[in-house]
DNA sequence: AGAAGTTGAAACAACGAATGTTACAACTTT
DNA sequence: AAAGTTGTAACATTCGTTGTTTCAACTTCT
């Protein structure tokens, strides 16, 4: 089990928007090139990533460009746009417990609190993470090169 | 995206064993029956829980028993025993970003560790918890029906 | 106005992982 | 010897992820 790579990429053309922008018109083709992603996925990714606020692109200009700043974009705000987990949670709970027996309808609530903060515990992690600390490394690591 | 439910239900089975034993021969049948779920899936989450030295089960015999006490097993435990994350760890990273790039080439660096401290912050929660304390919970929510 | 390049989105294909099913040999107990 | 159980392999099914093709709508440039 994996969380979808969505997330990676969405981090990753992120970063290529905010390091390339100015320099070139950053449009899906050219993400595709540095991720190795096809195009299509990352016009989908760009879309998700536009609905929740934190890139602009428009049909036809071609180019994206970021909607916030980097210091107000977390790992969290990313992980949620391209819809890493669903409503369920993280924790996929079987689904058909015998509610004849006494575990089986009970286990459920003695649970769910527990995954809860499991699953509350990564994303917070993600939460205390932005864009900007990021980008500063990826900077970091290339003006070493 | 989510986790296996092989996870909650080896929980599910591991709290059966504890509150049945003694009482009835607790088989992948009683398991099967307890949890909704196939008598071979069960048979395969015994099988790890068995190779993490969890619980103990004997081809013919019948009955599973635990291996050692409720409060030196925690969820992280079971977690691991039946492999909910491989080798590549929780997040899924896209594989070929082009080296040509000098963000594609840098941005799994300076993504790794922080990527691995959200996977380390969800697993150090499911350390804190022990099977005995979702047992008693279990038991406590039985009693009060 | 027309040409070229781009985005947005739908439809479909390919692949792999999760889960279920069938079958059977090996084992234990009675 | 009979009956029930575990361990395991092989196969089937379903679903999510990722890739691909196609095309209408849009913008920019000449």
């Amino acid at each position: 089990m994996q969380i979808t790579s969505k997330f990676t990429v969405a981090v990753h053309i992120l970063t290529c928007i905010d390091i390339f922008d100015g320099q070139m018109r950053v449009t899906s083709d050219v993400l595709s090139g540095s991720t190795g992603i096809n195009a299509v996925i990352i016009r989908n990714v760009l879309g998700q990533l536009r609905n929740a606020g934190i890139v602009e692109t428009r049909q036809g200009s071609g180019g994206a460009h970021l909607a916030k700043p980097l210091d107000e974009i977390t790992l969290y705000d990313i992980y949620k746009a391209v819809d890493c987990v669903d409503d369920e949670g993280l924790f996929h709970f079987h689904e058909n417990p015998n509610v004849e027996c006494p575990v089986g309808r009970n286990i459920h609530k003695a649970m769910d609190g527990r995954l809860a903060a499991a699953q509350s515990a990564l994303e917070n992690e993600l939460k205390g993470t932005t864009l900007a600390e990021v980008v500063a490394d990826t900077r970091r690591i290339i003006d070493a090169e």
